[in-house]
DNA sequence: GATGAATGAGGTTTCATTCAT
DNA sequence: GATGAATGAAACCTCATTCAT
């Protein structure tokens, strides 16, 4: 005998159901009431939950976001002791271990970029500020990282850290993206291989 | 006085007004009524040349991958003559440069992006096969240049130009996508630091 | 320290609470929860004292309808004594008074007088029924009165009564209404106006 | 073999249909279903001629209110020349007589007044200028008639036209009010007895 | 007895598509 | 060939009512 679930577990159960219908389906082609049984709740109670069928949308953004941080920042604890080009190693394992092993509901994010562009005005305001105070948390981690390498001595080459971080996290989407199209993509050593020659790249002073 | 348009030139009239619409409104968010009325024609007329809005959406994906693809060939025609280095940062230069020159229609990639994990299946497997056949002509031309960098000395550090190809090309896909999410992001400056780093990566054999 | 009311006055105040709802937003536009609210009970207690909306709807339109019969009764007993053409006028005042004071509550007929159109058959037969019964009340308190005034030589017209109190009534109904529509509107004055001069109609024989 | 009505018509064809549905089964219960089916198009046609069902019932007010206004115009042309007692008669006797014979549609009266409280704060407002500005039209008719009457010396009581305007118009809509309750409630005969009473009040003098 | 979370039937509204003109 | 009025399936959302606690 199953007791009843609290009003934070319910609302987190409808949050995990939409995600997968979203990420399966998509945001337009899921019906709320897919997403209840998805749930094992009726139609009805998801609007105990949430205000409107967008406002489920950008919560489960919202708890998407919150997830990849949390991914960003176990992979940096993960990654700490090491020298600078070991935590870029270890950085980007991390992540693109996770977008393998997440591959279903990583999917999710392009509905999140679609949406961050074609949703309504308001919600459209609501999914560039926190895309940017997210890319931002990114790109300042990788950022610190190369700096330091640089600090150190380790990396030789001159950069501006923050560009060379967003080029960085760009690949690890853009191979995201790849591997989403490609079933046979294999992004881990893609992306093995790839970081390693960026890294050489920092290593070396252009001669 | 104008005359009357050819059927393919009203077709192509059609497929521009689409691709605005859905560029700035997303697919879902835009009526039929809404292309047809950007198009100047009646709306029933949509239908003359489309079967289906479906229809008209894969057709402009059809043109805007066209589109790409002849700006990476004119960008490959214009590096022809530099060496391995020099045509990669020309290459990647005419493809940043189209990106951020057509942001208002870059936008579409989202979109298309979407579509290809969302539509109805039929079309989600037309989607894919066209961006695998896409991204794969992509990155033979670049896996190309790193295997001519490689053969003629110039890149010292042994490779596999595949893996790296799919790393440069996903960045260029990363970098557009901040892009778009933050106005201010220089994606050129960005990007020309980015390229010259991996190049470098490239040109010196780890030590 | 307040005792626990007992069932009798828990449903009175669910009564009062629904009344003020639905004299506020229409019945149609009032949520059962609302009632609940307005009563400080919870909504499922609501169901513990009336079967449905509608029920407790026509609950409502009894209690309403006491209370007008009680006022008329009052109304009636403070006439007492006057003449004919007194009693008209302390009777005419009384219900006039009345309308004014609870302007807020008099809403209500409105709804009621809907519902008796376009209510459920069933609940509908109700409210006609009801209606027919309290209007027959009214009017034969008032043709009696008429009567006697004709019986006593003060009213020198020969009228039907019954035609005449109908009359009577609808103009209190009818006055009543305006004053909905317009808060500018003096219904005291103009009623006081009006009844002296059907009054001067019944005193005065035809010439 | 019938023409495509004008699109003029079209809507009035809806308008009738949906006065006679609302009048029949009250606004709220009557589905926008019921009124493409009875108008005989489709539910989507509905809402290529109005924005809203709530748009759609404003509008039948409007043409209520017009054709009310129609026919107590008629009806004063219809009494021109006659004296000012006489011009009253035939004034009431058209009002009732409308009422009497168009029973079916009057029953929206009640709706539109019960609407005129509880319906959304905007449509309220709109209902209530109308409503305000109608009853001033009517009441300016009638309080010409009572002040050419006193002014030609037939009428020899002294009275405020307005505020007797007022009651009479209360006694119509009172009167079709009570007629609407009891089918067997004989409103001409009824009607054409008390607007005489009316009159033989204005006629004589209080003594 | 009292409660309010859960339910799902039912209603409005949208919009891709058709087809008569 | 072009049009846009008409359509109705489909989808979101509301809210009276139930029932486990």
């Amino acid at each position: 005998m199953t007791r009843r679930p609290s009003r934070k577990e319910r609302k987190e159960q409808i949050i995990l159901a939409a995600a997968g219908m979203f990420a399966e389906k998509g945001y337009a082609n899921t019906l709320v009431a897919e997403v209840a049984s998805a749930a094992d709740i009726g139609k009805g109670t998801v609007y105990e939950y949430f205000r409107s069928k967008d406002d489920l949308f950008f919560t489960v953004f919202e708890y998407f976001v919150e997830q990849t941080r949390r991914v960003a920042e176990e992979a940096l604890v993960g990654a700490a002791g090491k020298d600078a080009a070991g935590k870029l190693v270890a950085y980007s394992r991390a992540i693109i271990a996770w977008m393998a092993g997440h591959r279903h509901i990583y999917t999710l994010s392009l509905e999140f970029w679609a949406a961050s562009v074609s949703a309504s005005p308001e919600l459209r305001d609501r999914f560039e500020g926190s895309f940017m105070e997210t890319y931002e948390a990114f790109r300042k981690i990788v950022a610190d990282i190369i700096q330091e390498g640089m600090d150190s001595g380790m990396f030789q080459k001159r950069v501006d850290p923050r560009a060379i971080a967003s080029g960085i996290m760009g690949a690890w989407d853009g191979l995201g993206l790849q591997s989403m199209f490609d079933p046979a993509f294999d992004i881990e050593k893609t992306a093995e291989a790839y970081i390693k020659l960026v890294i050489n790249g920092l290593m070396n002073e252009t001669t």
